[in-house]
DNA sequence: AAACCAACCGACTTACAAGTCGGTTTAAGG
DNA sequence: CCTTAAACCGACTTGTAAGTCGGTTGGTTT
């Protein structure tokens, strides 16, 4: 049992610094060796943890990636209120590296999508399960908001979470180098204009 | 000269064939083998021609890709037209594979962004480089339109060419497996939408 | 204290891919 | 025909990184 206590802290250290060091210099790019060295620990050690670095990475994935999209972007579309200004603040939240979100998180998803698409069945199909989860959630969040009459009603909820989504991955692209802030303040600012053009706009009242 | 001939054929059967293998599988995961077999040529011819497989593929992307995004994606903006119209048009052209674009080259840009960023600077910068050169002639063609009477006065050109990129970009990542109908034509559904809600609306016309 | 075992060590094996190099082919020019 | 050099060949070298394995350490149990 203090036994099992150990194991956990060393895997949790493990996945803790690699996933770090994954997103900042690639999966591939990495060697095992780059991450042990930082933590001290020798290729016995690791081997003796996980079976293999697809292995180590599928655990990262589900211990840490899994939860941190999850606490950013899924969690917070769970609110009976208008659903735009929630989705635009969950995505600034997201892109916004500090505080709750030291890591840039929002920036991990699309690098390691296309990394693995191709290279590994496994991995990017867990990875597109991540993004079909998050798609289900925004699609039901926007159906709620229509129904409240937040939205209008001519409105495809589906063509607009696709949108959202598309549109966020992209920004990791034109945002690799420094967390611009110009570029995220565009984005944000067309998002909402964005979402102007599909708000029920209550004339009458 | 006819040695020259000679060498330019080669070089462009290389170009070519790479291109189409490093797009299908990566170039990290591409061996030059993979692409030598395939065009039964050896290691010597191949060094004979490039001095590293870098160097090769900075050939490729100066001669086939930045010339198919022109193609595709800056040329098409040069015209006196409603921009609005247009850039849909060039987008919908770039993710449709069939016809002239063979090889969805509109998903080439954001697959190798990704895989360079931070691997290669030399070649992440040319590729960012072409970015640039798109969003500089897409601005330019929106503040045209709003002097034209296409755009409303309101508008933040830079803020809807990052988001139309953004967006593009960030379509490659949801259609990686099969040419999603679906999906594209959501895509393109919203795009009309958001430019609907930036185009100048002539109420007294 | 003896026995046991999970955690850990690090040199070694294996695999693969970039790049080298001395030699061979081919075709144009004299 | 003979020379010359570009184009091409393919075995070899080199470097890197994943994965192996026999051995060591340190805490726990009896």
């Amino acid at each position: 049992m203090e036994m099992t206590l150990k194991r956990r802290e060393t895997m949790h250290r493990l996945c803790g610094k690699g996933l770090e060091i994954f997103h900042a210099k690639g999966y591939y790019n990495t060697s095992l060796d780059d991450i042990l060295n930082e933590l001290s620990l020798s290729k016995g050690a690791f081997y003796h943890h996980f079976k293999s670095k697809e292995d180590y990475f599928i655990n990262i994935v589900q211990n840490l990636i899994v939860q941190k999209v999850y606490a950013l972007l899924i969690e917070p579309l769970n609110t009976n209120e208008n659903p735009l200004p929630v989705i635009i603040e969950s995505l600034e939240n997201a892109l916004d590296p500090g505080k709750k979100n030291e890591m840039a998180y929002g920036f991990m998803l699309n690098d390691f999508l296309t990394e693995f698409n191709k290279r590994n069945e496994e991995i990017s199909g867990q990875l597109k399960e991540i993004l079909n989860v998050w798609e289900v959630n925004l699609v039901s969040l926007l159906k709620k908001g229509k129904l409240d009459g937040y939205i209008a009603r001519h409105v495809d909820c589906e063509g607009v979470a696709t949108y959202v989504i598309a549109s966020y991955l992209g920004m990791r692209s034109l945002l690799m180098d420094s967390s611009n802030k110009q570029l995220r303040y565009q984005y944000i600012q067309q998002l909402k204009q964005y979402f102007n053009s599909i708000a029920a706009h209550n004339v009458a009242a």
